[in-house]
DNA sequence: TGAACGTGCATGATGTGTCAACTATTCCGT
DNA sequence: ACGGAATAGTTGACACATCATGCACGTTCA
């Protein structure tokens, strides 16, 4: 095995700074959130697919597409989301395997009331803090990396159908 | 309350693309040092600060204040890692009330076959895609982020003594 | 000396994510 | 129509993070 090829500074600079920037944005967006409005970040992105959805009755395996879940996780955390009153499980007509998933009025209320808090903390802590070009950048360094990701996956198992 | 400020076409590229980067790449980078080592990330970070200490004999609060972890999630950690022979944990002699922790030979022994594949891993599923423009406009947002937060909380509580 | 308070760390309860079965249903080839 | 494979979703065991609390020790000051 020949020596590995470890990061130089500015491969480190990137890559240090992002590790950081990402722990220390999630952990304060994360706080705000639930200080805000009572929501985990998992139960914000299940209420926003939710809310999106223009009949608001999802299928489960749908939305466990679009939040790229696994299946029993989205499961547990339905079931969770549940008890405290913010969705509705009902059993599938057309399919008697399946199960729909609707907000209820609580749901609905909780997603109005924490989205508008929630994008401005986005904003304050992260967007607004760059330039266009930057943001340009980011986003060009996402759709690579991603990209790059998905690539490499899809030839593993499955095309994923998502 | 006036209408909140949406994210307009082009932040919203970026925000969303950040979010997915984030998951997909910390999924594969955890799920590859996983297979090829049995290390999650949290036992990476620990031995990667036992080892870069040159006495390897490192305080438990020192540990916990360059991790960022919280006393409670390292002494749990820490029990884990234990049980696992790849630390110990031992009293201090000069504070009674504090403990050293030390890697063992196996614990060594962990992150020196870790180190290298994991390396790679970065460079192939990140740092590796990138132009060198890109690694300095991704630091520069970092060092932004970053600094931000960092400004931010210090007038918070306390200036965190790191 | 000793009471009050701060510090370093451990512990227990609780919530959440992952993995591996498992059930129930549907699809499909014969 | 039947039997096996695929599919939708659930469940239980377990690993982990976080929070509140507890305990042992040290420090300060009367």
């Amino acid at each position: 095995m020949t020596e590995p090829r470890w990061l130089d500074e500015r491969e480190a600079r990137a890559w240090r700074g992002y590790q950081h920037m990402r722990w220390q944005l999630a952990g304060a967006l994360s706080r705000r959130l639930a200080a805000d409005s009572g929501l985990s970040d998992s139960d914000y992105g299940v209420l926003v697919c939710l809310s999106e959805d223009p009949g608001e009755n999802v299928r489960v395996g749908e939305l466990a597409c679009s939040l790229q879940w696994e299946k029993s996780r989205l499961s547990h955390h339905l079931a969770r989301m549940e008890k405290r009153g913010l969705l509705l499980r009902q059993g599938c007509p057309s399919d008697a395997r399946g199960a729909f998933v609707a907000l209820t009025p609580e749901g609905r209320a909780a997603i109005e009331a924490a989205a508008p808090a929630h994008v401005e903390a986005v904003r304050s802590h992260f967007i607004d803090l760059l330039s266009p070009e930057q943001l340009d950048c980011l986003g060009d360094i996402a759709e690579l990396v991603v990209g790059h990701l998905s690539r490499e996956s899809s030839g593993d198992v499955a095309e994923s159908g998502c």
